[in-house]
DNA sequence: TCTGGGGTCCTAGGACCC
DNA sequence: TCTGGGGTCCTAGGACCC
């Protein structure tokens, strides 16, 4: 059996640990530069609040039902989450971090029953971390996401809910709507329902051919694992990405082209230490600059990809690389709305595929980046970074309901008054 | 006026090979 | 004028996830 263990509206549950004004009331928490919605208390959903809703559509009902509102505070909740994720690897046989919110539990080696182990882990998680969890367990990984979302839905299960025989004897589960399943999204969710398929059932009891024919074998996959066959295994080995994205909304329009420069060499570095973090390389670099995406008529996407002649995670050279990169793909006179890097064919830094040809001493460039890294560690992220970031004024986020790192900042730790 | 960021996997089509 | 069959590899773009 596999478990699907996750955070209760996760960032707002962050938010009201440190916070305990903020339960019991509607709250939302938006994504970078204040845009989106992306995460609502119970209370906001009963609203009506759709996830991922721009800010500015929602203006009224903030005001009507004095809606909270917080700037996404991702070292709180990276932090929450690590402390989550440290107590799964403790108490459970095989995990698989999934999300920041939720992680793949392989239950197969366990010596109590599923329903036991889920709610232990459940109440372990909530005594320890105080952010509220629930578990779903199923025989595929599916099933188990299924299960979560029945036992989200039905406060009769208590958090907890284990789909232990054939999908087909759990009515409640099979009246869910078919794009509660995992793997179906908005499109293929418009095609079943056009073809008159509305429920978990509907696409249980479809035949397997008709499915692979319409949705492909992803959409196949999926059948197979709602009839109880697996097909996507526990992954527990997360740390070795395929790659790695750093990029940004302006918080406004960006015109020069030293300000897109400026901001790509934020990106590229941003990527190199992460790369480093994970001891790896990367030999193919993606740049990308857009325009407004929502000004139809004059969208521009530029993007260049870039072979990088020896496999490197090295700051300077990726930053040197972006900068070309752009000179290729900027266009003079655009406002410019969004860029980043990626990295991509990663390998790990335990080989390096030397190129005669080669002019940089590997060396000498690892030692340097070993000594800024420990650096912006104990001294504070951004301690050391390269001149070419400049300043970082031009297109800096907005963030204008931003919480304290409360668990992660000595300076910004929570202070108590007692009378 | 204001619209996130970071991932994975699959497919179609083109270039190229024999 | 007529113009095969089978394969690999790469890339762009789409669908989906949280």
């Amino acid at each position: 059996m596999i478990g699907l263990l996750d955070c209760n509206n996760f960032y707002v549950s962050c938010e009201r640990m440190f916070n305990p004004s903020l339960r019991n009331k509607p709250v939302v928490v938006l994504s970078n530069n204040d845009g989106c919605v992306v995460a609502r208390s119970n209370e906001s959903k009963i609203l009506g609040i759709p996830m991922g809703v721009p800010v500015f559509k929602i203006r009224e009902l903030i005001k009507r039902y004095d809606i909270k509102v917080l700037s996404s505070n991702y070292e709180l909740y990276g932090d929450m989450s690590s402390r989550v994720m440290t107590l799964l690897y403790k108490h459970a046989p095989a995990v698989e971090v999934y999300s920041i919110d939720e992680a793949f539990i392989d239950l197969s080696n366990t010596h109590i029953g599923a329903y036991e182990f889920a709610a232990n882990l459940k109440k372990i998680v909530e005594q320890s971390v105080g952010i509220p969890v629930g578990v779903g367990v199923g025989k595929t990984k599916t099933l188990a996401k299924l299960a979560n979302v029945f036992a989200k839905k039905n406060a009769s299960t208590l958090g907890v809910f284990v789909l232990e025989q054939d999908l087909q004897y759990y009515s409640d589960v099979f009246m869910l709507p078919v794009d509660e399943i995992w793997g179906v999204g908005r499109r293929s969710r418009n095609f079943l329902q056009n073809n008159g398929k509305h429920t978990v059932a509907d696409y249980y009891n479809a035949s397997r051919s008709w499915i692979k024919k319409y949705l492909t074998v992803a959409g196949e996959r999926t059948w197979l694992e709602l009839h109880g066959e697996s097909c996507i295994d526990i992954d527990v080995d997360i740390d070795q990405r395929k790659s790695i994205c750093t990029s940004r909304s302006f918080g406004s329009v960006v015109k020069l082209k030293q300000e897109l420069e400026e901001a790509l060499a934020y990106f590229a570095d941003s990527c190199a230490m992460k790369l480093r973090r994970q001891r790896q390389l990367a030999r193919s670099m993606y740049v990308f600059i857009y325009t407004n995406r929502f000004v139809q008529d004059a969208y521009y996407n530029g993007g260049i990809t870039v072979k990088l002649p020896v496999a490197t995670n090295d700051s300077a050279e990726l930053i040197k690389y972006a900068r070309e990169a752009l000179s290729r793909t900027f266009k003079e006179g655009l406002g410019y709305k969004k860029a980043g890097v990626i990295v991509f064919d990663l390998v790990s830094d335990a080989i390096i595929q030397g190129n005669l040809f080669d002019p940089i001493s590997r060396d000498k460039q690892k030692v340097l980046a070993e000594v800024v890294d420990k650096i912006n560690r104990t001294q504070g992220k951004g301690t050391i970074t390269s001149a070419l970031q400049g300043n970082l004024n031009g297109w800096k986020l907005k963030r204008e309901n931003l919480t304290p790192a409360y668990s992660t900042n000595i300076h910004e730790i929570i202070t108590v008054k007692t009378n």
